[in-house]
DNA sequence: GTTGACCTTCCCATAAGTGGAAGGAATAAA
DNA sequence: TTTATTCCTTCCACTTATGGGAAGGTCAAC
């Protein structure tokens, strides 16, 4: 299968699926005259792992490593854990940060009258201090 | 003030200035002979405007508008809420996306063993569909 | 034989910087 | 006066995960 067809039933670009065989994270058959990438079922299997990986916010490094873990029948959950942890982590880092930015831009924007004067509360607490 | 010195009064990096300045978002005088930058304690206030900016999330460009605002004794209040409204906005969904994911990884998580079985309910997530 | 739809690689752009190299400038010490 | 150090300058490359587009090869149909 070409990567146009692979690009249709994974629903990656095929900007995307090549910049993942550039990163190895999917090695395609390679037809010797044309170049042209020939993918199989178990190469799509790959992508859509890797599609529903990176939706979760995994890095294409951390994407690797599942799928690293995932082809490897011997692997302990353990390791998966460890991954998706730190990721978590990091999500709870960034929601907190972003909800904290939130509440105080929220109170910035209620404070501010939002008429044709020119004072506000907004342009204050961006200049003090 | 030098470069270094406006560095350390705001806490900003002199590449960060320099990017800054790049942009046009503050203009320091030069010294015509050296081409070195001087602050200006104006220059300074822009500075920490733009550095507080940035850590409420606006970018570069949002910056570029406030600041104009931000010097710009007759402008309407309206104009700078409806600035901060949009990323207002633009914070709700990214926090509400992080949020749902967040949510979804902390499950996968949690059900997952986590021990030296190769079985993984993250790992099957990933695979299935 | 020529379209048209594929495929390839390569370069450029994104946001907001960070890192480093090469070289000029200011000051202090030897 | 020369050297050393520290500061300044510009320029280029790198980061993430793509998207856009150019130039050119391939394949099927007409």
């Amino acid at each position: 299968m070409l990567i146009g067809e692979a690009s249709k039933q994974t629903g990656l670009s095929t900007k995307t699926i090549r910049f993942y065989c550039d990163r190895d994270l999917v090695v395609p058959h390679r037809d010797p005259f044309t170049g042209y990438r020939s993918f199989t079922e178990s190469d799509l299997t790959k992508l859509r792992f890797l599609k529903k990986a990176r939706q979760l916010d995994f890095s294409i490094k951390d994407c690797a490593e599942l799928l690293i873990l995932y082809e490897q029948p011997d692997r302990s959950s353990l390791d998966v854990k460890i991954i998706a942890l730190k990721k978590l982590r990091e999500l709870d880092a960034k929601a907190n940060a972003l909800n904290s930015l939130r509440n105080q831009l929220k109170l910035l924007v209620e404070r501010c009258s939002g008429d044709h004067r020119p004072d506000c509360p907004i342009l204050e607490a961006l200049a003090n201090k």
